[in-house]
DNA sequence: CTGTTAGCGCATTCAA
DNA sequence: TTGAATGCGCTAACAG
C-alpha cells in the first residue's frame, strides 16, 4: 500500500513537506506543491481515512438518519432519491455516506450514539422532522451539526430543507381550477397532520377563496368514513391529494360510487409508475435529489459558506405538469 | 474523551493488559479482564473505531452498493427493509453501514474503490446481480468478500441470498387455482427478462401443467400492444404477477375493456398501501428484512460459520395470505 | 499472565 | 520554506 512516506521518499522530501503539499498547507512553496501534488497523482497515492480520521479527530462521513417507525412505505422512493442527490455531493468532498436505521427508538438512539462517540462523525442529516426527538436533543446537546428534512416542527434554530409546500399548494390548486378546470375540488390528506400537508391544504384553501369555491377536505383514514364523505359530496369533479397514494386511493373510492373517465387529479412526489391509474394524473415533482444537494450544502455551510437568504433554511422549488 | 489510557490508568494496570482484557485475549487471567471490563462499562468508556480500524488495517463498515440506473421505482420499498435487515445485525457487530449510490457508472465504482483503497473497507453487498459488473469484478479482484441480492446470472461462485423464486412462483400458482378457484391465469411481468421473472413464470408454468391449463404470459411494454392481447384473451380470470406495480397496471387495462368485480390477483413484494386497489390483491411478501439480515450472516460467514445446506447461498422463504 | 516498546498513516508542533 | 520529533488511540510483538 502506498503511504505518504513512499512519495516523500520518491520526491526526495521529509513526510512532513510531503502532508502540507498534499493539503494545500500554507506553509509551503508553490513549487515543491505542484510538483509532489503531481507524483502524487502519478504513482495513484490516496490517503489513507482512518488515519487522517485518527489525527483529525472527526471522521469524513455524514449520518443519515432514517425514521424509525414506517408509516413511510409511501415515501420511500423519495428516500433513495434523497441518499442519491445526498451521497453525490459527498463524493466531491471526499465524505462517505453511513446510514442509521432500525425499527425501535432506542436501537436508533444508541447507533447514532456510536456514530458519535466511536466513530466520531460529527455530521448528520435527518429524513424527518418530529417534535420531542430524542435524535435530534442528542445531537444539539453535542454540538453537532444536522439537518433535517422536513421544516421542524418545534425547533425554530434548526437546519432544514424543505419544500415550499404552501406554494406547491397554491400552484396546484390553480392547476387544478385553471388548467384542469374543476369546479368542486375536494383536498384529500392522511391523518397524520403532518405540517406538510397543513402547508399544502393552506395553499389549497387560500386559492379556493380567491375562486370563490367552498374548501372541502377529506381525512382519509377509516375506509367507511371516506364513503360516506364521497356520497354526501357528489359535486365533486377533481381531486387534490397531499401524495400520490392517498390520491390513488381516494380516487379508487370515488369510482365505486360513480362512474368517471379522465378524471382531473393533483398530487405530490412524482412517486408512481406512470400506467398505474386511468385518473388523469398530475403529480407534482418536489425533486428530492435537488433536496438532498441541499441538505449537504447546509450540512457544510461552516465551512463553504452559502448565499441563501435564510441561512439555515433551503427550499426546493417544486415542478408540475 | 475516555481512552484506553485513562481505564488503564484506573485499574493501575499497563495499556496491553487493557487491551487485551477489552478484546478478551486469551492472554490474561480471567481475574483481571472482568475487573477492566466491568471498570470500563462503569466508566462508560467506548473505544475509538478510527484508531481500531487504522491499527486493524481495515474498517468497521460495510459498503452497500445500490444499483445506478432506476428501473427501480417499483423496488424502493425493498431497498430500505433490507437496509434495515442488514443494519440490525451489524449493529450488533459494531459494524457500520456506509452506502454507495450514484447516477452514472462511472462514479459509482469510484465511490466503491474510494471506500475500498481509502476506507478500507473489505465487505460489500450489492443492491442487484447483474451481469459484467465491473463492481463486482473490481470486489472479485481485489479477493473483497461481497454479497449480492438476488442469484447472480455469470458467476456460480459468487455469494448472493434471494428468494425461492420458483417456489414462490408455484405456490403463488397453486393459490391462484385452488384458493382463489380461477381457470385462466394470465402471468404478467415486465420487458426486462430480470431472472426472478423467469424463475416465477416457470413456477406458474409447472403449476399450470399439472392443471392442464394453458400457460398464458403478458409482457408489460407498449400499452396498446396489452390491450390487444387483453382484447384476444377475453377468457382470462385471474392474474398473476411479478410484482405488484405490473399487477395493478393490468388489472387497469383489463377493467377498461370488461367490467369486473373483485378479480383475483396473485403478484409478489407486499408493497402497496392496502386500499390502493380493489381487485383481490394477495402480494406475497418476500420478507426483504429477513433477506438483509441473512446477508450478514454470509458476508461474516468466514469468521461466524452458518449452517445452511449450500454455503454461500442463502433462499428467504415466502408468504401468501 | 503482564509490562515495555514499537508502529499503524498522517498532521502538526517546534526548530532550523 | 523545510525537516525532525511527537502524538492521535489502539494493538501486537517481544520480554520478562
Amino acid at each position: 500500500m502506498l503511504t505518504i512516506r513512499d512519495i516523500a521518499a520518491k520526491a526526495g522530501v521529509s513526510v512532513s513537506t510531503a502532508s502540507r503539499a498534499l493539503n494545500n498547507n500554507p506553509r509551503i512553496s508553490q513549487a515543491t506543491r505542484e510538483r509532489i501534488q503531481a507524483l502524487a497523482e502519478a504513482e495513484g497515492y490516496l490517503p489513507n481515512y482512518n488515519a487522517k480520521n485518527l489525527t483529525a479527530g472527526e471522521a469524513n462521513a455524514v449520518g443519515v438518519v432514517f425514521p424509525t417507525s414506517d408509516h413511510s412505505q409511501t415515501e420511500n422512493p423519495f428516500y433513495i432519491d434523497l441518499l442519491r442527490g445526498i451521497n453525490g455531493q459527498l463524493l466531491q468532498r471526499h465524505y462517505v455516506l453511513s446510514v442509521a436505521i432500525s425499527k425501535t427508538a432506542d436501537e436508533l438512539l444508541e447507533n447514532v450514539k456510536s456514530m458519535v462517540v466511536q466513530g466520531k462523525i460529527k455530521r448528520f442529516v435527518l429524513f424527518y422532522a418530529h417534535r420531542d426527538d430524542p435524535i435530534a436533543a442528542f445531537l444539539r446537546q453535542h454540538h453537532l451539526r444536522f439537518v433535517t428534512i422536513g421544516q421542524p416542527a418545534d425547533n425554530a434554530n434548526d437546519y432544514f430543507v424543505d419544500n415550499d409546500n404552501l406554494q406547491a399548494g397554491i400552484g396546484g390548486a390553480n392547476f387544478l381550477l385553471n388548467e384542469l378546470k374543476v369546479k368542486h375540488p375536494v383536498f384529500v390528506e392522511s391523518t397524520h397532520d403532518w405540517a406538510f400537508e397543513q402547508q399544502r391544504r393552506q395553499g389549497y384553501e387560500r386559492v379556493a377563496a380567491s375562486f370563490n369555491v367552498e374548501p372541502l377536505t377529506c381525512k382519509l383514514g377509516e375506509i367507511n368514513r371516506a364513503r360516506l364523505f364521497i356520497k354526501q359530496h357528489p359535486e365533486i369533479d377533481g381531486i387534490m391529494a397531499t401524495d400520490d397514494y392517498n390520491a390513488i386511493e381516494f380516487y379508487r373510492l370515488l369510482r365505486e360510487q360513480y362512474h368517471i373517465t379522465n378524471f382531473p387529479v393533483v398530487s405530490f412526489n412524482h412517486t408512481l409508475p406512470v400506467g398505474l391509474t386511468d385518473a388523469d394524473l398530475h403529480s407534482i415533482n418536489l425533486f428530492p435529489e435537488k433536496m438532498g444537494s441541499a441538505t449537504v450544502a447546509l450540512l457544510f455551510s461552516d465551512r463553504e459558506p452559502l448565499d441563501t437568504p435564510t441561512p439555515g433554511q433551503i427550499r426546493i422549488p417544486y415542478e408540475i405538469k
